[in-house]
DNA sequence: AGCGCTATGTACGCTAGCGTGCCGACGCTT
DNA sequence: AAGCGTCGGCACGCTAGCGTACATAGCGCT
């Protein structure tokens, strides 16, 4: 197995690709660097590319208005951004904002609908990806309607946690609370009920998870939801 | 704005096709009709038929225990039902509940699918369809987190009454308190709220659209932008 | 060592909405 | 005309979370 096999084997949905498929790929896509608090998306915004995310994962936040904005989705080595242009549609409803740093595959829009005419592994296993990004859309809505800030905090470390591979995290009281609609002081308190069970441990910009068992006990079933459906649509092959 | 429904008396989606795939289309449906309370898919169900409602409409619901559901989507004439089968899926993830009992086309997910695939014009419509939906769902995230009884339910009769196609909605609040998600008895305050500013009157069971510009005003702004983005991806031809 | 920025802790009064329960009014049935 | 089930009005205390403000504490920089 080569090292770049190994590169492009690290985004879920390119694992497993038939040969012809995963070459069409690769001939086309380029490797690229994505910082923390890169804009990669404006809400609105013609895509110029579709993102693939190796070992960076990127937020994707509705804004209603300057003092209203959500996070609803989150793009890591498990998806991918840019699915609109599956659809056939050169723009994009979010804001994506890099959250945290690494390398993704990044191809333009115009050879992505290429290859998926001649890509229909790949193709069909998108089409699956925006079915499980719907069903997270939809349950996220009643979960920030619902859920306790606590749980929704706890489910919300339990998704980056996933996708950065990391039991530190580089956060911010006031980066969480944008993510969750929320005050500042509202993580705060939340932090410390979580950090009191021993759950977590966190200082200046840094939360280490310490117990993730516990942390998914805390968490609210969405976190659990979320991953049996990822699991039950798009299981490795 | 305007609404966009009032000119047709068939499905959007469905109007204006090239003749070879409407008559491909109308060879396989049939029209059925749908009664209030009806319950069209179960959440995870396999699905067996996609609708495309004429003079029905229908909530999408996501039911999160036996407490907690919230409407997050509304499909009428200028939607469909089953729009997972278009990326190949044959299930949905929502609970959907005819809320406006009328007729529909309905079509086997064999035969729409195998339709899909001689059908180019209507397989794109509805590409578009599911990313208007997308945005919707993402939006409603956002809304139900952030804004009022009052704005809300001001939107939610707008949708209702574009899709019914009427200024008298057969509702009760027990109703309108489920698919917002909050108690009755804060539904009622809203309404005494909009009667009293002459937007609503209603009366056991029954609401009767006053004012509709008045109603769009005390709305959020949501639901203008839910207009401007259908007219702007799927305009009338 | 001291400065200053930023992250976190905390406290204040306030509001929206909750859960609940009760009552009256409407209107359908008999 | 009476009875009854449903619908809507309302009131109670309660909670989560808001907006705001200010204080402390860690950390990098000079």
């Amino acid at each position: 197995m080569t090292s770049f096999f190994h590169v492009l084997n690290a985004n879920r949905l390119l694992t497993e690709l038939p040969t012809v498929e995963r070459d069409g790929f690769m001939a086309v896509c380029e490797n690229v660097e994505l910082s923390f608090g890169e804009v990669l998306f404006q809400p609105t915004e013609t895509i110029t590319h579709a993102y693939f995310p190796i070992d960076s994962f990127i937020s994707l936040i509705v804004v209603l208005d300057s003092d209203n904005r959500l996070e609803v989705a989150m793009a890591g080595r498990e998806g991918m951004l840019g699915s609109s242009l599956v659809l056939g549609i050169e723009e994009t409803p979010l804001l994506a904002l890099v959250q945290g740093a690494g390398s993704a595959l990044r191809i333009t829009a115009e050879n992505f609908q290429q290859l998926l005419l001649c890509s229909p592994v790949l193709h069909q296993r998108l089409k699956r990806y925006i079915y499980v990004v719907m069903k997270q859309l939809a349950t996220s809505a009643a979960c920030n309607h619902f859920h306790r800030i606590e749980g929704r905090l706890a489910r919300w470390l339990l998704m980056t946690q996933d996708r950065a591979g990391s039991d530190q995290l580089n956060l911010t009281h006031e980066f969480l609370a944008m993510m969750l609609g929320v005050r500042r002081a509202g993580i705060t308190l939340a932090a410390i009920a979580l950090q009191a069970r021993g759950l977590i441990r966190y200082q200046r910009g840094t939360i280490t998870v310490l117990d993730r068992l516990g942390l998914i006990e805390a968490s609210c079933e969405c976190y659990n939801e979320d991953c049996a459906l990822y699991a039950k649509m798009l299981p490795v092959l």
